[in-house]
RNA sequence: GGUCUCAUAGUUCAACGGAUAGAAUAGAAGUUUCCUAAACUUUAGAUCCAGGUUCGAUUCCUGGUGAGACCA
């Protein structure tokens, strides 16, 4: 039962009832009351004074009079201007509780037989994650976790950036700078060993570029000639030949990369089911350009380049095909999202995860599959986020202002290591069991940091505030998990009997439990809506208010002890429910909770 | 130049068109016989500007200003 649910069809029989207005309860907007006045759930009237003809206060009245004698759930209400306040009557909230305690699986769907697909990641292979790409798997991540518990079958997947001439730099530098260095000489990660050649080449480059400028040569031109420069070039032509040298050194280096993603990943704590190459979808799509022309959906111009006029629909003309014949990133992108419906079909959504400097892009790319006449355009999603700003200002690769997915991974879990020692919260831990704390604690603050913002703004990161253990903070609900855990196991000691039902029969509730109850009750609900918003922000703000609530439910605790232990009982029963609440929430967002800490 | 996004306490973030705009931090003042003080209580502090739409606007529309992104 959803008290929401059930006082939405009582609100729209007293229209009906009281007014002869239909309206399906699912569009009238109840919300929670504001603490300052009394009640649960407000009404607002104002949209139904034209069928009412009366006042505000009147027809709040008469609405209300009507619950109160014909709904179970509203045991009293107020009328404040066009705010009608109800009241849940104490049983109902019992009953809710009860309900929550029986469900084994709460806050998860059962399987509903649909399927989507969430990419994220999709990194290129010339140099190592940094945060932005920790905004992005996060987020990714999350999502998937969210469309799971919604009943969903989802596949997680990622397009790896493996070829081009960016890869092409690293591997000339390599191959020039490098005297055969490997990730098991020089004790660099892969990923680390190639972004370290690809900086080498950008370095070398502007030498070149600065001794050409010298010799009187325009800049322009400069850029173009420089020998790095062309023997890049050179090496692409070669790799898009195949020439085996070139192929081998390219598996070689992507091989190192490949492994020093994994272990970034698996620091991160993320997975995926499937990896897409871009080294084998890039030719994708040329056929799908040539059915457009067909269709007439493109147009080609003398030249010999494939184009779509998209200004009907307030966009530009895109260039879908070189006039060489070779493919953009626009063609590629329209080949593999056809191809992976072909291999994935009926897939409900694709959700791409990728930043909001692609908005265009993807607005075009879903425009034009659905000119194709593809039905599933419709499900393809871009999931836009906005850039992850330092206090120092942007990140810049070039600037070496990055800061490294690795290196912040380890420093967040430094902190909460020597944070945690200085608190002297380990005794008794074994060093391993420390270690996982840290783990746990530094990358749940990481994570719950990157996530409880809207995904669309633009964010600061500050490396300081991020390390806060305060406030609205991953350590701040993972520490409210670890101290019910803590009661729970006191109340074992004590034998508790708090499975019995019979410890939730008349008990007077406090006011601080009702909004418990109503948070915990509330919590599927928020679920789903942030599957259809795609906010990870949505749970992560809804653990740190039940997490909140329950501290100031155990300050309370703390004075009220002694009294009878029915209440005792009551309260315990509460904690079991917030932990198993808080515990699923964290895990939709892929946040760790310890039991002890 | 064209298109898109953002603008809220000192700071970082909230607010299906609803009540006196919430939190968290930083500031000020308190609370430890207690299942963990990594906590709690009290206090002060904000909607970029100008119009419009309506019972009612941080939210929707128009025009500015500022920040950012994309496209040539």
């Amino acid at each position: 039962m959803n008290v929401q649910i059930e006082i939405q069809k009582s609100i729209s029989k007293s229209l009906s009832e009281l007014f002869g207005h239909e309206v399906a309860f699912e569009n009238l907007a109840l919300q929670p009351t504001r603490r300052e006045f009394e009640g649960t759930y407000t009404f607002v009237t104002f949209p139904f004074l034209k069928v009412s003809k009366k006042s505000p206060e009147a027809t709040g009245q008469l609405i209300g009079e009507y619950l109160q004698s014909n709904s179970d759930q509203v045991s009293d209400f107020n009328v404040v201007k066009g705010f009608l306040n109800l009241t849940i009557s104490d049983g109902t909230w019992l009953d809710t509780l009860k309900d929550v305690c029986k469900t084994v699986n709460f806050g998860f769907a059962p399987s509903n037989g649909k399927s989507v697909m969430v990419e994220y990641s999709s990194p290129n292979t010339n140099k190592p994650l940094h945060l932005g790409h920790l905004r992005n798997n996060f987020l990714g991540y999350s999502v998937a976790q969210i469309y799971e518990a919604n009943g969903y079958d989802v596949t997680k997947v990622q397009i790896i950036n493996d070829r081009g001439i960016h890869i092409c730099k690293s591997m000339v530098a390599w191959q020039k700078f490098g005297g055969g260095e490997t990730p098991g000489s020089s004790g660099l990660k892969g990923d680390k060993l190639a972004g370290k050649y690809y900086v080498k080449f950008d370095q070398e480059y502007k030498k070149e570029i600065a001794a050409l400028i010298e010799t009187g040569m325009p800049k322009e031109e400069a850029e173009k000639q420089a020998p790095l420069f062309l023997e890049a070039q050179e090496m692409l032509r070669k790799w898009e030949a195949h020439d085996k040298e070139v192929y081998d050194l390219w598996t070689t280096m992507n091989g190192w990369v490949y492994e020093g993603f994994d272990q970034t990943y698996e620091k991160m704590g993320v997975t995926f089911d499937k990896l897409y190459y871009e080294s084998k979808t890039y030719l994708l799509g040329k056929e799908a350009v040539k059915i457009g022309l067909e269709k007439g959906v493109f147009y080609q111009k003398e030249d010999g380049s494939v184009w779509i006029d998209l200004t009907e629909d307030g966009l530009d003309h895109k260039l879908l095909l070189r006039s060489d014949g070779t493919a953009v990133y626009m063609t590629q992108d329209i080949g593999t999202a056809i191809e992976r419906f072909k291999e994935f079909p009926g897939q409900e959504k694709l959700v791409y995860t990728v930043g909001n400097e692609q908005d265009y892009h993807f607005k075009v790319l879903f425009l034009i599959l659905k000119k194709l006449g593809y039905q599933w355009a419709d499900g393809c999603y871009h999931l836009s986020y906005g850039m992850v700003d330092l206090p120092s200002g942007k990140m810049k690769s070039r600037e070496g202002t990055v800061v490294d997915a690795d290196d912040l991974m380890d420093e967040m879990v430094q902190t909460a290591g020597d944070h945690t020692k200085e608190l002297g919260k380990i005794d008794g831990f074994s060093e391993s069991q420390a270690r996982e704390l840290y783990d746990t604690l530094g990358l749940g603050a990481l994570k719950y940091f990157l996530l409880k913002v809207d995904p669309k703004k633009r964010m600061l990161f500050d490396p300081q505030e991020s390390i806060e253990f305060q406030g609205n903070t991953g350590p701040f609900i993972q520490y409210t998990h670890a101290r019910i855990s803590a009661i729970l196991r006191r109340a074992e000691d004590l034998k508790v009997d708090f499975q019995s039902e019979s410890c939730l029969d008349n008990v007077p509730l406090e006011t601080v439990e009702k909004d418990l109850i109503y948070l915990i009750s509330e919590y599927p609900e928020r679920i789903k809506s942030a599957a259809v918003e795609y906010s990870p922000s949505v749970i992560a703000q809804y653990c740190f208010d039940l997490a909140k609530e329950y501290n100031r439910f155990y300050a309370e605790l703390s004075i009220f002890n002694e009294s009878d232990p029915d209440k005792v009982c009551l309260r315990v029963k509460l904690s079991q429910q917030v932990a198993r609440t808080i515990r699923s929430g964290m895990a939709l967002l892929g946040i760790d909770v310890p039991e002890k800490m």
